[in-house]
RNA sequence: GCCCAUGUAGCUCAGUGGUAGAGCACUCCCUUGGUAAGGGAGAGGCCAUGAGUUCAAUCCUCAUCAUGGGCACCA
């Protein structure tokens, strides 16, 4: 037998004895063999090399909160005895755990349960893991009323252990590792929220209660977490777009943007951006009907497929008949996308493979009847205009167009300050239309385009489009939530079915491929991230205005509007704060509402026909004459694709 | 759509079974003051909407709408 080679939590190195567990080492919470984490008193290997895990190791919080998640179903279990234990995870931050419990839980009872969590804790019960025979597992969570569970044990791959770990009375089904007793947990925890969810991510299953918790190391851990929460709070879109004066939202028209003049300056700035990418790109921009009669919509999948998320409005006859007979009443469908539109613009006339690629841009103003429950500010609203694109090609063309997309994509982000995205690529979903022929070959070749454009992506299998695969480019928002922004989808089924065609070079008729891409995706979510990407701090050339001229006394009244004027012949936007107000208010007031330049304007700047700046997040102030300003200010302000 | 919470002045929030309060913002007056809140006065609310319970409802109950956090769905 060969001795075990131990890694001690101050990194020296030891030899045991072989056929030793590790619950002599105090310290230990677990081991680590060979890079697998193991219950501190699983049987260490011969010969092996063990590290030793403490709590304050960063494998250790995964285990905190594991523990954690079994401590709080055993609390639940104690509290409410109906309720089923499902699955219960470790998150990011935390963890959750589901129940099967169809009274609910409050947040009053979240109280109760996280109290009663704490006494669990502190009675410092021993958790211990039991493996068992796959069928006694299974009768087990079956008599108990767990059918959850014992479906879970069925999900387990043949060949893997069955192991169920014990604490007090508490029996749970779990792969493990944990640590030797609830206590060392600790105390730096707290549950935050109760959600509905359902039983394997089907809304079609069962609903489940799900609870979630955070937990961290130490006290100080976790009241970092909380202010860093606080803190993102402050930079949400909701609050800084409205006190920016860009934008509000209100009741009667829930889903939908009411921009105002500094925000609508926003979006035209990041619209006229756009459109010179693209034309510079090779796009030829376009503009297609917001209502088209259901007969397109039944033609192009979108009536079979979308309808739920669809808009209907009657037309003269329609609205007796949709009353009488929705299935067939001559509506009007409000449309939710742009790619059927583009088709119909390509149809016309005869195409050649001499006007491939054909690449079409619409700011596209899509209208989906989205779940209330989905809505979120600027992001996830009914009424939103895509920076859409349509790319006509032939089969051959997929990679160069999506190389030269992905590309694209890439210049845009970094200009607008997002030089790390995540992509994902969706492949096949259950519901789609086309053959699964054509779904190989759309796959094969955006498979093929990715290597090609050298990027790295994140499988999302199952969740493409229903009528082809696509590249998802996703951005962050200030916690940390994921939103997709970009898209690039590969489509071998529409233009079919819409009648698109073209000759090729040996005078056959062709259908062609379509490439469905948005680069910014909405233009509404893209600024509502943008506002939270950059803390309300827009980059110069966007931002609405971009110099604020405030006096100090109103003796400097004439020198204020000369130098905002000034401002102005250098093309930029400026505004003017001649308020009987004391200059700390002002400053205080343009800054919160994250003026970018404030241009302060007193006796001795009349005097000396000079202005003295001062820059959003800084107290430094610099004074130069209003031509010098202007000047600087005026290159600052061009929009990156006119840069040099 | 599902679960939990929330909805009181333009905004942020107190509050009570007997038809309401603060701070900021707004209006007016005083103040002309060098880089994140100068002082005073005034005006402003069907307490989300609709039913119910009650002698009496902003408060209790139910429903609806909306918002927030999740789930599901999605740009």
């Amino acid at each position: 037998m060969a001795d075990i080679e131990l890694i001690l939590p101050d990194g020296a190195r030891r030899a045991a004895p072989a056929g030793c567990d590790g619950a002599a080492f105090k310290q230990a919470v677990a081991v680590k063999v060979d890079g697998e984490l193991r219950d501190l008193d699983s049987r260490l290997p011969d010969g092996g090399k063990v590290a030793f895990i403490t709590r304050k190791d960063d494998e250790a919080l995964e285990l905190i909160r594991h523990d954690l998640a079994h401590v709080m179903a055993q609390a639940v279990a104690e509290l409410h005895p109906t309720a089923q234990p499902t699955i219960g995870p470790v998150i990011a931050d935390g963890f959750f755990y589901d129940f099967h419990h169809p009274a609910g839980f409050t947040e009053e009872d979240l109280a109760k349960i996280e109290a009663r969590m704490r006494e669990l804790v502190a009675a410092a019960i021993p958790i211990r893991r039991e493996v068992w025979e796959r069928d006694e597992a299974k009768a087990y969570f079956q008599k108990r009323g767990e059918p959850f569970k014992a479906e879970l044990v069925d999900a387990i791959p043949e060949g893997e252990e069955v192991s169920v770990y014990r604490q007090g009375d508490f029996l749970d089904l779990c792969r493990g590792p944990h640590m030797p007793t609830t206590r060392h947990a600790g105390t730096a925890f707290k549950l935050t929220a109760v959600a509905g969810s359902y039983w394997r991510g089907d809304a079609q299953g069962e609903k489940l209660q799900r609870i979630y918790g955070t937990a961290w190391r130490s006290d100080a851990e976790l009241k970092e977490h909380l202010t860093r929460l606080e803190e993102a709070k402050r930079r949400d879109h909701r609050l800084l777009g409205p006190r920016m004066g860009l934008f509000h939202l209100q009741d009667e028209a829930a889903g939908s943007v009411f921009w105002h003049p500094q925000g609508w300056t926003l979006y035209r700035g990041l619209a006229n951006y756009m459109r010179a990418r693209l034309a510079a790109a090779g796009y030829l921009e376009v503009r297609t009907p917001q209502l088209i009669s259901r007969s397109l919509w039944e033609k192009s999948g979108h009536w079979a497929k979308f309808r739920a998320n669809m808009y209907l409005v009657e037309n003269e006859e329609g609205v007796a008949d949709y009353a009488k007979d929705p299935e067939h009443a001559a509506v009007m469908g409000l449309k939710p996308m742009n790619c059927p539109g583009h088709v119909m613009i390509f149809a016309q006339g005869s195409k050649s493979y001499r006007d491939l690629p054909l690449r079409y841009a619409e700011f596209g103003a899509c209208h989906r009847c989205e779940p209330r429950g989905a809505l979120h500010g600027v992001m996830r609203v009914r009424a939103f205009t895509q920076d859409d694109g349509h790319i006509f090609c032939s089969l051959d063309q997929i990679v160069d167009e999506t190389v030269a997309f992905v590309k694209l994509l890439d210049v845009v982000y970094r200009d607008l300050g997002f030089a790390d995205y995540t992509v994902r690529y969706a492949d096949r979903p259950a519901l789609r239309a086309g053959t699964d022929a054509q779904w190989d070959e759309a796959e094969r070749q955006l498979t093929q385009a990715c290597e090609r454009a050298g990027i790295g992506y994140e499988p999302n299998p199952g969740d493409g489009a229903f009528y082809g695969p696509k590249l998802e480019f996703v951005l962050r928002d200030t916690i940390g939530r994921e939103w997709q922004c970009g898209t690039l989808q590969v489509d071998l089924v529409l233009p079919g079915s819409l009648g698109a065609s073209y000759t090729d070079a040996a005078g056959q008729r062709q259908t062609p491929v379509l490439l469905h891409r948005a680069v910014l995706g909405s233009f509404e979510r893209f600024i509502g991230i943008l506002i939270e990407n950059c803390d309300g701090h827009l980059p110069l050339w966007l931002a609405d205005p971009q110099v604020t001229v405030a006096t100090i006394v109103s003796e400097a009244d004439g020198h204020a509007r000369a130098a905002a004027a000034a401002f102005e012949r250098a093309g930029l936007r400026a505004a003017l704060d001649l308020r009987n107000e004391k200059i700390n208010y002002k400053v205080r007031e343009h800054s919160a509402a994250k003026a970018p330049v404030i241009a302060v304007v007193g006796k001795s700047e009349r005097d000396a026909g000079t202005v003295t700046l001062r820059r959003l997040g800084s107290r430094e102030t610099s004074t130069l004459t209003v031509e010098e300003a202007a000047a600087m200010l005026g290159a600052e302000a061009r929009p990156p694709h006119l840069s040099a």
